[in-house]
DNA sequence: ACTAACATGTAATCTGTTACATGATTGA
DNA sequence: TCAATCATGTAACAGATTACATGTTAGT
């Protein structure tokens, strides 16, 4: 599912041939987020039907038979659609491994209000989750319920992140300013 | 299929019915692990023909027709087994949500010199995956590759994530022969 | 000659979610 | 009486991984 964003993302660099994208993903982040080959094609065929992206004429037809696809401008319109709708989830979460992070990769193609506006989106997000936490661990504290050393460690690691994650989000809403591009 | 090991982790502390072990997985953590009914009560039906759970006599007749759920010797012998073997994968990966951590939750269950082994063993791969990142952070910075403003404070949190998770272990390890239980 | 990496693809399988169905209990 | 919550369960569906199949190219 957000294979296929993220292929439209890297495909707005330039066109590619899908044994490329995997190993930009790989490199770019072994980090957070993994495709394998069993998910990678089928996705750009997907694409590929819906006209988000085409298979350049000729390739597909030398020896190593490889096609290069390209981002149409369907295809770039569809990303632009998805990095403009603010991520589900927060901080260390289940499924979306991060929706927000794939999303956030690709920010530089959008405009500057546009972002900001996404940033600070999420910083309320993070924020109100950030005191939800912090309230029921300390009212945890003040109950009898005694969850152990280790849950209770736990706790903190995950409060820790998201913390984390706000203060980094507040930098990055500084510095974006700044930064190259 | 971690779900099963977590209904066997909180049976520990004694046995429950479905629906509470529910409450208790989103109210412990709504935080990076959540169980839909849909997977719960097909794991609960697994762990029952495996032998790793029971089901209490009389239960499942009261008008409420609530099972209560008792963790057996061979579930606590395979929760045992689970907890021994050093969990795959570091930080923020796609899949295993951490599989570390909901271990991690379970880790007053074993003995001090079992559970410091595993700290350790941890310790030692988070160390590595943060060095092997910041390698690549350096030569990426070394190199004419420019990744853009957005791609590289991404890479920036995903190893500041890490780096905190490799500090709050070696607390952890300081702590535990301190910290109740 | 052989191995590793390049390159694409499909099918079986697994796992989990969503949506539905059923019915009891509690409190407003 | 009505809504919310308690309580269990199944079936359809979605998504992804694993394993397999096939063939090329480059380096040792």
């Amino acid at each position: 599912m957000l294979a296929q964003y993220v292929i439209l993302g890297l495909l707005m660099e330039g066109p590619k041939h899908g044994y490329e994208i995997k190993q930009i993903i790989e490199r770019w982040s072994g980090l957070f987020w993994k495709v394998s080959f069993g998910s990678l094609y089928p996705a750009l065929h997907r694409l590929t039907e819906n006209g988000c992206i085409s298979i350049d004429a000729g390739s597909g037809t030398d020896t190593l038979r490889r096609k290069t696809f390209r981002l149409t401008e369907k295809g770039e319109a569809v990303l632009r659609a998805w990095l403009l709708e603010p991520a589900e989830g927060t901080g260390v979460s289940r499924n979306n491994t991060n929706e927000f992070m794939l999303k956030f990769t690709f920010f530089g193609y959008l405009t500057y209000e546009e972002r900001d506006k996404l940033i600070a989106c999420r910083l309320t997000k993070v924020k109100k989750k950030l005191d939800e936490m912090e309230a029921r661990r300390e009212k945890i504290k003040n109950s009898k319920e005694r969850p152990g050393f280790y849950a209770w460690a736990m706790r903190d690691l995950i409060i820790r992140s998201v913390a984390l994650e706000y203060e980094w989000l507040q930098a990055v809403r500084q510095n974006q300013s700044d930064g190259p591009q």
